[in-house]
DNA sequence: GATTTTGTAAGAAAAATCCTTACAAAAAAA
DNA sequence: TTTTTTTGTAAGGATTTTTCTTACAAAATC
């Protein structure tokens, strides 16, 4: 049996992925977590053979759990389930080490099947996540849309400054110092030319980096 | 047996849902639908005992979905499903008609006991949208949209604070302290029921007091 | 190998926020 | 027509946030 891990934060959503895994008869999940601390947590004790991360979970989100993983867990495959169908993560997923991507429009199906394939140690992408991969690296360079020239820091504090999370509670969801999420924004501002957490919002909504 | 209709625009999800739904025994869904108006075309066709219907969805999204069903099959109880956790759209979707309203935060069995509830006529709340409901009615029936309790003030000052503008800059605007501003400020967020600017932005975007 | 970007953070000053209070004029409710 | 509520205006003070500047090592890129 492969061991399972499921994060999300809904957790009708999360039984629903339960069921669907779990009826694979070769898939079993161990361990459940409503946010990525709980995750990491989880994945330290119980020691599953596959992570299944929702990207925006409160706390600790989806891409972080990536990072951290990559570092403590690293033959842990991780793979990115989320809503966002817009390819914006994609690329920011896989650099972060995750092993497959898809979204919720999926078929019930292919979620199996990339659990299967990712812990056999294969890559999982969908069409759409294989294209804007494609597309990116065809591009070559990185500044093509402003979105392209932000971080993985960068990006992760402007969803979270649109989301109107404050620096104080960023800084502790990341474990920075509120003075380094100061200056992701700083940087950020600078970069996309705004002014303020105003404009830093529409940007944000305008790009769908968050739901309006 | 209860025949649900589910409409959710995340396969994976409605699969979810299903397996939740149908796990219960005494419940089995008999359609599903992507978007709102395969929702409304599954209702003609196979009438469900009840409809399970998520609120962003393309085209047609819930909260339309339950006003439509309302001239068109009245007897049909439609229980709203949704990420959004924001109070916002409690009032609307029980305006709207609908017999109930869960998160996807809830807890799985609430769903089948929701199903079951409203099924019977009864209505189904869980505990913050009782409250939310509480809150705005009790606030004052009269005022329609929340819109509408706004001052010509406080409307000005909402709508420069959404385009970005600090409060000295809109003090100097309107030849005002800035104390005041802030006092608007205050009460905007009070009245509206919104923590920080960036709930302020949403909401003035939602109601297009400014262009996106 | 040299340069730029990224991740991290501090200090200090300026500004904004939060929370409370105040009061007169206007509007609404009783 | 009193009474109550809302509106327009603003201040004080405590707390936070923002702004701006500087710094430095590691990583990425040129």
């Amino acid at each position: 049996m492969i061991k399972v891990l499921l994060a999300d934060d809904h957790s009708i959503v999360r039984e629903g992925l339960r069921r669907i895994v779990e009826e694979s008869g070769d898939l079993e999940v161990v361990a459940e977590a409503a946010d990525g601390r709980e995750a990491l947590r989880q994945v330290a004790e119980l020691a599953p053979d596959v992570a299944v991360v929702d990207i925006s979970m409160p706390g600790i989100d989806g891409l972080e759990v990536v990072s951290r993983l990559k570092d403590t867990h690293p033959g842990l495959p991780v793979l990115i389930l989320t809503m966002h169908e817009e390819a914006q993560y994609i690329v920011r997923a896989i650099e972060a080490g995750a092993m497959g991507y898809l979204t919720k429009q999926s078929a019930p199906e292919q979620l199996v099947t990339a659990i299967r394939r990712v812990y056999s140690g294969q890559r999982y992408m969908t069409d759409e996540a294989t294209e804007a991969l494609a597309l990116r690296i065809a591009r070559g360079t990185r500044d093509k849309t402003p979105l392209d020239s932000l971080s993985m820091r960068e990006l992760q504090v402007l969803r979270r400054l649109a989301m109107g999370h404050t620096n104080r509670e960023i800084a502790q969801a990341y474990s920075l110092s509120i003075k380094t999420v100061d200056t992701y924004r700083a940087r950020l501002l600078k970069k996309l030319d705004l002014r303020n957490n105003a404009e830093l919002i529409r940007f944000a909504l305008q790009n769908r980096l968050i739901e309006p």
